[in-house]
DNA sequence: GAAAACATACCGTCTGGACGGTTTTATTGC
DNA sequence: GCAATAAAACCGTCCAGACGGTATGTTTTC
């Protein structure tokens, strides 16, 4: 007989609250020690209304990366939209999507599913078999060594923002990013 | 009264067995969800061995960063006596020390570690200190935009192999190496 | 009034780790 | 050289709390 228990239903945005919860908590204690109360209890639902739109921990999870890569897939779509050299488009557009800042709709949920990706060895192959769609798709235009090497380094300072183990003042950021871009196009 | 109490003891050698095991289940299933039970199993000892060496969970995983961070600076520091050219010699060691086949001492533990850095704050606050105190001291030498570069790259390729997402031939590892080590000298 | 959207209560299992015992190793005294 | 004693290196058991999940209500919504 709680207030929440009262208050007017709208169940996508109770879903989306969960959802948002459970990121930012793997993001601070890992998906391995990511506890179905503490999510519950961050989104302002009893763990019972939890369990009622995730049957279990793991489709809570799975939920976590289907959102993830449909926002995922989106930004690089809208970014690659605007690029008319074809070369190292992919290359360029998942760059802006994962590193440019603000580039990244909301930074926090990437964060956390990277460690969630860590953790779940069937999130792993979920996400490998993404990985490898994505190279096959662009195998044409980013298949070059140093488009492959701007991923990579784009990988690396996603890693590093998740640990926040590089503190880069914005200047360089910039630099950084057009740098990137730059060995894109070669 | 087991065959393993009644064994030579061999404090050290125990010891490296169970961060051995800590590391390698670290990778199977993350930091997170680490147990006591599995790692003292694992490395053939009673949980109460596991506790006399490690009075906690958290030193544990400590015990495994420590272990980490020695072997880390030995292999670069290892590395970085054999480069005669100054400019981009620690980003080179990096390389050889992450990234290049046979250059990792213990491959596992390293991949381990990312994850178990990733789930648990406080040691990623003792990575961060490492890696800050890494760049401050390397100025000098290796504060170009494409060191820095080709660090991240050798970041982002790491946490490839620790998502084994990225299957690369052996025959393409080298290129992207020599290509590495070749921007590290601009 | 049926079904969806929640809440509450509860259960079985797992996990960290405290504790006391036993065996091996090191040190000391003679 | 050899007991005697202390200390280190383990083992096995037990427990309190945490956690995932079930079962059963209660309130909205359609």
């Amino acid at each position: 007989m709680s207030i929440a228990h009262q208050r007017k239903k709208q169940p996508e945005a109770v879903r989306q609250q969960l959802l948002e919860a459970a990121a930012s908590l793997c993001l601070e204690k890992g998906a391995g020690s990511l506890t179905l109360d503490a999510v519950a209890a961050a989104a302002g639902v009893s763990k019972g209304g939890l369990l009622h739109h995730f049957p279990n921990k793991a489709a809570l999870l799975d939920g976590l990366l289907d959102d993830l890569m449909e926002r995922l897939d989106a930004a690089i779509r809208e970014a690659m939209r605007s690029d008319p050299e074809p070369h190292g488009r992919y290359t360029r557009a998942y760059l802006q999507a994962c590193f440019v800042p603000g580039g990244m709709a909301e930074e926090g949920r990437w964060k956390a599913m990277t460690m969630a990706l860590l953790g779940e060895p069937n999130l792993r192959r979920r996400w490998r078999r993404w990985v490898e769609e994505q190279s096959v798709l662009h195998a044409g235009t980013d298949a070059s060594i140093d488009c492959e090497l701007v991923r990579f380094a784009v990988d690396g300072l996603w890693l590093g923002s998740v640990l926040e183990s590089h503190a880069m003042p914005p200047e360089r950021a910039r630099m950084l990013a057009r740098r990137l871009t730059e060995l894109s196009y070669s």
